[in-house]
DNA sequence: CGTACGACTGAACACATTGTTCAGCGAAGA
DNA sequence: TCTTCGCTGAACAATGTGTTCAGTCGTACG
């Protein structure tokens, strides 16, 4: 588990220039071809990569509206809601999170009224006691994970 | 705005296994490899694709834990909190919602005594009135695309 | 002290894929 | 009818891939 300072640097190099082979990384990194595809191999096993599925924006397929809701659950009915949860496609993330089994999960609409939409449908459902929405209206931080991963580098560093 | 069937069919071959390249991706789809070659760039300058980067696991990367933290805000200090939570790698995104200028980030950490540290530098900043934070347990759904392109697709069939 | 091991290098090979361009075809719209 | 657009199928040189090899280096271990 970790990351030494190489596997960093191809991390973040795959994070700005995703379409390089790694013939051209191992170019970039000043290693022999093998090194960089047994580095590469070894972060896919590992899992520390987990793929490079494509970054699809909601809001260009025409889902410009995100929200989070925080969800009260009855009693046991845990798995029935996220079986639930799960046949909903404008569900695009669910956690169970500390605080009375709570759920939390992301949802994106086509506007503001087919959120209404879609949140009745999420919490027409039985075992959902309550819902509390919340829009989201800047990103000011999208989803990242370089300065993680620059962390993690690094303090492999100290060993 | 929006895509066709062709289009999700793309995007969900994409996602199932990305290291295809343009030329299986044609004899997949059944189409010639310039109408995919074709299709494909229209999606990333359309902005539905942003980019193919690399999916990190941060637990691979020795961060298991995650939470999501709800911030009150002094009037006025958005900016200069949304300054503040740029500068710290275990914020891995962070959005403004509706709701009395509340924020709502995710957070990461090596473990829960770690997420401590973590919520103690988030919350360190002047601006910052209020944080309450709950922990992730568990991740039925964990982050997807792919219903909701097989939406977005079957709602251009219908045009 | 010597050895075994793991990781890296630099090279080679056949093969597949890419970027690019071309002419032709059919459907939709002016 | 004519034009435009997207798709097809093909060709080409250039590049990258998967794979294998022998050789080098540093380190851990006997």
């Amino acid at each position: 588990m970790g990351i030494d300072e190489l596997d960093g640097r191809i991390i973040v190099l795959l994070a700005r220039e995703p379409r390089i082979g790694v013939l051209e990384m191992s170019r970039r990194l000043g290693v022999a071809r093998g090194t960089a595809q047994a580095r590469l191999d070894r972060l896919q096993s590992n899992g520390v990569i987990r793929g490079f599925g494509p970054q699809v924006d909601p809001a260009a397929l025409g889902y410009p509206v995100t929200a989070f809701a925080t969800l009260q659950i009855r009693q046991g009915q845990g798995p029935d809601v996220r079986a639930h949860l799960a046949t909903v496609p404008e569900v695009l993330e669910l956690h169970t999170t500390t605080g009375g089994g709570d759920m939390l999960c992301r949802l994106v609409a086509r506007s503001n009224a087919d959120l209404q939409r879609v949140i009745d449908r999420v919490v027409g459902f039985d075992g959902i006691v309550r819902a509390s929405t919340a829009i989201v209206m800047e990103n000011p931080v999208p989803l990242r994970i370089i300065p993680l991963v620059e962390q993690a580098a690094e303090d492999s560093v100290r060993s």
